[in-house]
DNA sequence: CAGCATCCTCAGGGATACTG
DNA sequence: CAGTATCCCTGAGGATGCTG
């Protein structure tokens, strides 16, 4: 399901709200640094999605305004997924903990992962 | 659960992990406004958590390093919780998504909390 | 006051198979 | 290629009651 339209306690509910999702920042994410990709360079990109998690988290990201998807009426078929505007700015938001996160895996020695099965 | 020790796909990941639990990102605000709370205060701040949500997301906090408890030995017990460096810092890097969130909500005109029963 | 212990629900998400 | 359609299951989170 997409973001609930509130209420919410404060900006920081509103925006978790939006990016809660087991992918959705990833997606994020994946289209900032690459610009527009096609489905399956998403699913590529993010190793372990499913398609029908693939699939779902886009359509809430496109019905909350941060992901535009634009389908072309071709064999075989082509759709193309790009950041909105909110998108952006959501993505730039998303920076700073992405820093501090990365931060935290050195901490931590966490592992990044390559390649998930 | 408290958040897992990776494999992580990259920083969002890792800092997504860490904050999401229903509750969490609010208690680090709750903290960062106030400075030192109670338990008690953080519950009255935090309309709608039951106690054992309160409590459980407290500890996997506390268990990753971003809050400090402390326990004073006295009757009626007191229990005061802060957030550590590491808190203070995530907390920092949240700012940016509070901000986009605020003007989100304004955006989609939803309805702010004031109490929720 | 600041919890702990239980039980239970439900929806987020995984696996699998099929289609225009 | 880019999805639908189903079935299923785990576990996050809610409700309630008890305790040092």
């Amino acid at each position: 399901m997409a973001a609930r339209r509130g209420p919410y306690f404060c900006g920081i509910d509103a925006a978790m709200d939006v990016v809660s999702g087991k992918w959705k920042s990833l997606i994020l994410w994946e289209l900032a640094e690459h610009g527009v990709r096609r489905f399956a360079q998403l699913r590529r990109g993010l190793p372990g999605v499913s398609e029908k998690m693939l699939v779902q988290q886009l359509r809430e990201l496109e019905e909350d305004g941060l992901v535009h998807r634009e389908v072309f009426p071709e064999v075989p078929p082509r759709v193309e997924y790009a950041l909105t505007g909110h998108g952006v700015s959501l993505n730039e938001a998303l920076a700073a903990l992405g820093v501090w996160g990365a931060e935290r895996i050195e901490r931590i020695g966490a592992e990044k992962v390559v390649y998930a099965s």
